[in-house]
DNA sequence: AACTCGGGGCG
DNA sequence: CGCCCAGAGTT
């Protein structure tokens, strides 16, 4: 049964130059890994901050939003008395905004519980809110030296290949599968750096598509590399394509202000501010979606006078086609039924509201349009 | 175990 | 376009 003929534990093969591997792996890690903000520092919030930051997020998409995150917010005291609308702010175009609102949480408790110090044992850190199996091993063994094996997309297939293991890596049970062959592969005597000697070498060498193998440290401990067979792992879980929704926005314009909404504190972009819509239904124009909507969301009944634009955009599981359209107030008193708040504001001071990508991408335009408008308006007279 | 949750980079 | 990304919470 032995894969390759090896002696197995726990069903995971043991190859006798473990050593090597790890030794081989260091090396080359601290030869070639790559220069972060995070990695300039042994604070443990900022660490922390780090790989929330970092997750399903590449690492030059993270950087900018690190650097003014852990300026704004140095210690978790500062992030426990932040306003969520601040927090957001400094996450806005990040997504996943849970992984926000869920570390504010996490940093109440710190400030609660521990102190205001980042815990430093596994079980009290995991405890906090948003901290799973990685983030609790990258914070224990980065920031604390302690020995526990993170286990992310990348070390998956690092490992999938290592091992020619064919369990799939984006698969629900994937961690259970892979979690304890990382806690083989595991170097007890550097387990920060072998942690992220791992991720490292998954995104700049073993990676999805072209893997980079002649630069490859550890390929002659590598069974898929041995076998000419590493681009045929990992295997993958095919993925359901996304259906598109059509959604009718409406900027209500009343003098120069416009009406804002806040989105209720979870689920999609929870907390996030953005002008009122909703989906179009069927055998309904989007213009009259967009009225129908403002006077469900709002209770204003609105006259649609233009229409600015149409925006696509992608989530996760779905996508959308929007219709944004210029809308002047008819009737109607604003009451709020499903946005948690709503706000009049200047166009010059929708900077300061954190909003969804969709949103900006017609926000620019809108500038300019209103811009337009008030010229004309100023020539008139 | 399946579903939800963003946005960008890249072939 | 589809895949992937230093995943975690909810159902």
């Amino acid at each position: 049964m032995a894969t390759s003929g090896l002696p197995l534990s726990n069903g995971i093969p043991i190859f006798s130059g473990m050593k090597r591997f790890h030794s081989q792996l260091l090396k080359w890690y601290r030869a070639n890994r790559r220069e972060m903000p995070w990695r300039n520092t042994s604070d443990p919030f900022a660490i922390w901050v780090s790989e929330v930051m970092l997750q399903q997020t590449q690492v030059n998409t993270a950087i900018p939003y690190f650097n003014r995150f852990i300026t704004a917010f140095p210690t978790p005291a500062a992030l426990a008395e932040a306003s969520e609308d601040d927090v957001l702010k400094l996450w806005e175009g990040l997504g996943y905004y849970a992984r926000a609102r869920n570390l504010q949480r996490a940093a109440r408790q710190v400030v609660q519980l521990f102190n205001g110090q980042v815990p430093s044992d596994k079980a009290s850190f995991q405890s906090l809110t948003g901290v799973g199996p990685y983030i609790s091993a990258a914070v224990m063994s980065i920031a604390f030296g302690r020995p526990a094996a993170a286990v992310d997309g990348n070390v998956k297939r690092v490992l999938s290949r290592v091992t020619m293991n064919d369990a799939p890596v984006n698969a629900a049970s994937s961690h259970a599968v892979y979690q304890p062959i990382a806690d083989r592969y595991f170097n007890p005597n550097a387990p920060g750096d072998h942690n992220q000697a791992m991720m490292e070498l998954g995104a700049n060498v073993c990676q999805p598509k072209t893997p980079r193998c002649s630069q490859c440290p550890v390929r002659q401990m590598c069974t898929a590399y041995k076998q000419d067979a590493v681009v045929q792992y990992p295997k993958v879980e095919q993925r359901k394509k996304v259906p598109t929704r059509h959604i009718a926005v409406g900027v209500i314009q009343k003098g120069n202000q416009l009406l804002i909404c806040k989105r209720k504190p979870d689920g999609l972009l929870g907390g996030l501010w953005e002008f009122p819509g909703g989906g179009v239904e069927k055998d309904e124009s989007a213009e009259a979606a967009c009225v129908r909507e403002c006077k469900e969301e709002v209770n204003l009944t609105v006259r649609v006078t233009g229409k600015l634009t149409t925006v696509r955009h992608a989530y996760s599981h779905f996508k959308i086609v929007m219709d944004v359209f210029m809308c002047a107030v008819q009737n109607g008193r604003v009451r709020l039924r499903g946005p948690v708040a709503c706000q009049w504001v200047r166009p010059a001071e929708l900077g300061r509201f954190a909003f969804p990508g969709a949103n900006h991408k017609f926000i620019p335009l809108l500038l300019q349009a209103l811009e337009l408008q008030s010229q004309l308006k100023s020539e008139k007279q």
